[in-house]
DNA sequence: CTGTATCCTTAGGGATACTG
DNA sequence: CAGTATCCCTAAGGATACAG
């Protein structure tokens, strides 16, 4: 609950997530982070989408600047940072999950590993948890 | 489960949720049809974001053709049409929940029905089955 | 009023060069 | 390799005119 006051179209809060990620690549840096373990910029260039360098560190920074992101210098190698997600981040993990709930069920080309349906079926809140601890490690 | 045969980025659930409303207004006209019982064109067009004609005609199109939002003669007034959910749109019920829930979290100055984060929290299914009741009526 | 079409500006973003 | 900066084109979209 921060008060961020950049001048937002409505106080709605669709339209709040709309102008927090309603684009075409950061939900995908935010899906890397979430899902895929990424953490270097490197990672993130190399994902399937082809995310090109000037835009990746628009979003980074865009996505740091709204406390979604944090940036921490990497202990091992001066030269490089570390993308973290922040607390507010990692709570997007289940509307992340309802997200890619319905792609799969609606798209018959999405690939998705074979048990998440499962599991998000016999267990919505377990499967949630289950990603949730792999973030905190 | 269709196969729609667009060529995405890549066959990532998030990226083709993205692709289907990651922009900056399709997701606000979800939101009008989900939860506050627009359906007609001038009823999109009043949203507190200013939605421009144009815009709105294209996403209500691309929607269409997408499978989300259907587009029906109004019987009682030949000259407009009536847009509502399919069962498609209507799926995306749960993320729509939890998003919100998100920016309420999130964002001090949203504002949302007070007992919406009381059910959320004390009820999450029950809220969503709440919603969607709503939505077949 | 419901919707479509056009005009024109700005923002998004691809390619790529460049710096440490 | 990590990240920034520039160049330039295309797509998004605001304003508004127009047709039924």
């Amino acid at each position: 609950m921060t008060d961020n006051s950049k001048d937002l179209r409505s106080n709605c809060p669709i339209n709040f997530a709309v102008e927090t990620f309603g684009d075409k690549w950061t939900l995908l840096v935010i899906r890397d982070l979430m899902f895929k373990g990424k953490r270097y910029y490197g990672d993130f260039l190399a994902s399937d989408e082809k995310i090109s360098t000037n835009i990746l560190a628009d979003r980074l920074q865009k996505l740091e600047t709204n406390g979604v992101v944090s940036k921490l210098p990497d202990p091992e190698n001066g030269s490089k940072y570390i993308y973290s997600l922040t607390e507010k981040g990692k709570a997007l993990l289940p509307a992340m999950v309802e997200v890619t709930a319905w792609s799969v069920q609606h798209d018959s080309l999405t690939n998705t590993p074979d048990d998440f349906m499962r599991f998000y079926n016999a267990d919505k809140n377990g499967l949630i948890e289950m990603f949730k601890s792999k973030l905190d490690n």
